[in-house]
RNA sequence: GUACCCGUAGCUCAGUUGGAUAGAGCGUCUCCCUCCGAAGGAGAAGGCCGUUGGUUCAAGUCCAAUCGGGUACGCCA
């Protein structure tokens, strides 16, 4: 969009001085954008700011140059040079016009660009320990990471996405021991308390994977020997635990691409290929570590002792850490390094990881690791999302673990639906928190943001349902083609402006990875559309169908098929389903 | 003690690689409509961008301090 006045742009700077070097730009290098009031005009250019000290011009006298090149331009209507050395022009209507027809004819290809170049990235979201269901904290994360994931793809990445599955360690062993103290329940033995203790898991789940055990393998399972006995039950727990999680993201709207089993990579000895490589590099030595100031609850139980250690200070991070315990196993983080590693030698340079707030700690390391492990050919960027408050009528809804009072991610979706976790998820920013209201997410009115998008895009199918009882049915090369001269009005100009500007909106949110940006693009766009509307109340010019010219309705409706189509785009990359009309 | 994040209107938040008089929704106030193109519309008030310095033509944005809030801090995963 906009390609031709950005050439005009760059040819009036050449052209105003051949003092200075601006060699090797390009016309992307000129950013045409919307002035914040209306009143300047359709569209403005900093450039003259950008490249007066390049010129060694003053920004005004190099911006009265643009301004004569653009007013010279077939497609611009009139320009000015405003304040420090912007300028401000507008479009000619029939501009404008040949924008509805592009996005008509480009579908659903319109917000795609190749800023990716087709190159793979990893997006590693939600990796929640197999323990337990999914939590509204997970439904943060995977919404997030999916829509990114789709922000990625539609930049022109090749994205794979990527659930890590904790499938060894202290909590899998105690949820396998905890699964087998419910079988030994239901075979009739009666649990002590000192066996059941605080450490296990008590939510029901376990309980059904239990039975799930029991109507697999019978009752006779607590003869075979314990090491035997707990590895089956881990087995068995995991696969019944992340078939659970898969239904759970599923009716969220997400599906992964791939998962991998920490136990796997650590079978395939990545552990050992990490540290070789991190060895060879100088970055393996054995230390110890200084003991944490301030007030850490597990200071009195501090004790000096040998690890084997990382050394990702030297990759920014704040001091080294373990990977090899005193006591001769590996930690958790050593097999992060081989994950990582297997990430890399699986070709990906360009990684994402969505991590809770409560990781911050985490990020450096991996960051290290990352960079230590691929010669720092590869990088990984790492987004925290902050919590979200669930709020009743308008108090917050306490939530604790430990009591299994908290609130899992199917109950929010079952009670509000897919598309309004996915939007309040999605909606802000992921660094700050979210207040989650049951009450006033779900609400009809043009208050709900999400009601209001939805709205437009009933609104508009409404509008192609009637006119189809008058017209009959109107293709969709007719709504390119036809012509579109009646549409001059300010409100339908500023509706497309809104349409032009999607693809840099798209571009902006995918590049800065933080997908809130497509909501408020998307609620600006409903908002041209929706002030449209009322326009149409009450000047009937202005209605979409006019029963005695079909030329003019075909005319006016090729604007709300680009607006549909644009709609409906934003809406499939957040995975929310359009709705054609509100119930 | 250290690291990361947040601090912008009464409330919840936007604010693009530094750009024009800092924006939106809610709430408040005023008027209009209540015509199925229904689940409202038009407008107004409301700000020392936590504070103080610095960088420059230009700072909410970058840097340094500082205050307030959140999160996390050796062998848990």
């Amino acid at each position: 969009m906009f390609q031709s006045i950005r050439v005009c742009i760059l040819d009036a700077i050449r052209s105003a001085s051949d003092l200075g070097d601006i060699a090797g730009v390009s016309e992307e290098s000129i950013s045409i954008e919307q002035p914040r009031e209306k009143v300047l005009g359709e569209l403005a250019t900093n450039a003259a700011m950008v490249f007066a000290e390049r010129l060694r011009m003053t920004p005004r006298a190099l911006a009265e140059n643009i301004c004569e090149a653009l007013n010279k331009h077939l497609d611009v209507r009139q320009s000015e040079v405003a304040g420090p050395g912007f300028v401000n022009f507008s479009l000619n209507a029939s501009a404008w016009q040949r924008v509805v027809a592009a996005v008509i004819e480009t579908g659903d290809n319109y917000g795609k660009t190749n800023i990716g170049n087709n190159t793979s990235v990893n997006v590693e979201f939600v990796s929640a320990n197999p323990t337990g269901p999914l939590h509204t904290g997970h439904a943060r994360n995977a919404v997030f990471g999916s829509v990114v994931a789709s922000l990625m793809e539609k930049i022109g990445y090749k994205v794979t996405r990527e659930f890590y599955i904790n499938d060894r360690g202290n909590q899998i062993t105690l949820l396998a021991q905890s699964v087998l103290l419910r079988y030994k329940e239901l075979l009739g033995e009666s649990l002590q308390a000192s066996e059941f203790t605080e450490d296990m898991y008590s939510g029901e789940y376990v309980k059904e994977i239990a039975r799930e055990l029991l109507q697999n393998h019978g009752g006779g399972l607590l003869s075979t020997p314990n090491e035997e006995l707990l590895e089956l039950a881990r087995k068995f727990s995991v696969a019944k635990m992340l078939k659970k999680i898969k239904e759970d993201l599923r009716s969220l709207g997400v599906v992964m691409d791939k998962y991998t089993s920490e136990t796997e990579v650590c079978d395939r000895d990545m552990v050992e290929e990490a540290v070789k490589i991190l060895a060879k590099r100088g970055d393996v030595y054995e230390g110890v570590l200084p003991k944490p100031k301030g007030k850490v609850s597990t200071e009195d139980d501090w004790e000096e002792r040998p690890q084997t250690l990382f050394r990702s200070t030297k990759y920014g991070d704040d001091v080294d850490r373990t990977i090899k315990k005193s006591d001769g196993s590996w930690t958790y983080f050593a097999g992060d390094l081989a994950y990582h590693l297997d990430k890399i030698k699986r070709g990906y340079k360009a990684m994402i990881a969505v991590l809770g707030a409560d990781h911050n700690g985490y990020v450096k390391r991996l960051k290290a690791a990352v960079s230590a492990l691929s010669e720092s050919e590869a990088a990984i960027d790492i987004r925290l999302y902050q919590l979200v408050n669930f709020l009743e009528d308008g108090k917050p809804i306490r939530m604790s673990k430990r009591s299994g009072n908290f609130i899992t991610l199917r109950e929010v979706v079952d009670k509000v639906g897919k598309d309004v976790t996915r939007f309040m998820m999605i909606s802000r920013h992921h660094d700050v928190m979210i207040d989650f209201d049951f009450a006033k997410v779900v609400e009809c009115s043009m208050k709900n943001p999400l009601f209001y998008i939805q709205y437009a895009y009933a609104r508009i199918c409404s509008v192609f349902r009637h006119s189809e009882t008058i017209f009959g049915p109107i293709d969709r090369e007719e709504l390119a083609s036809c012509d579109k001269s009646v549409i001059t009005d300010e409100a339908e100009i500023s509706l497309i402006e809104a349409l032009a500007f999607w693809p840099d909106a798209v571009g902006a949110a995918a590049v800065a990875i933080e997908p809130h940006r497509l909501a408020k693009s998307m609620r600006e766009i409903a908002s041209c559309f929706h002030f449209l509307w009322n326009r149409g109340k009450t000047n009937t010019e202005l209605r979409f169908i006019d029963k005695d010219s079909r030329a003019n309705t075909v005319a006016r409706l090729s604007l709300l098929e680009a607006t549909r189509c644009i709609l409906e785009d934003g809406l499939n990359i957040m995975g929310i389903t359009p709705l054609t009309e509100m119930t």
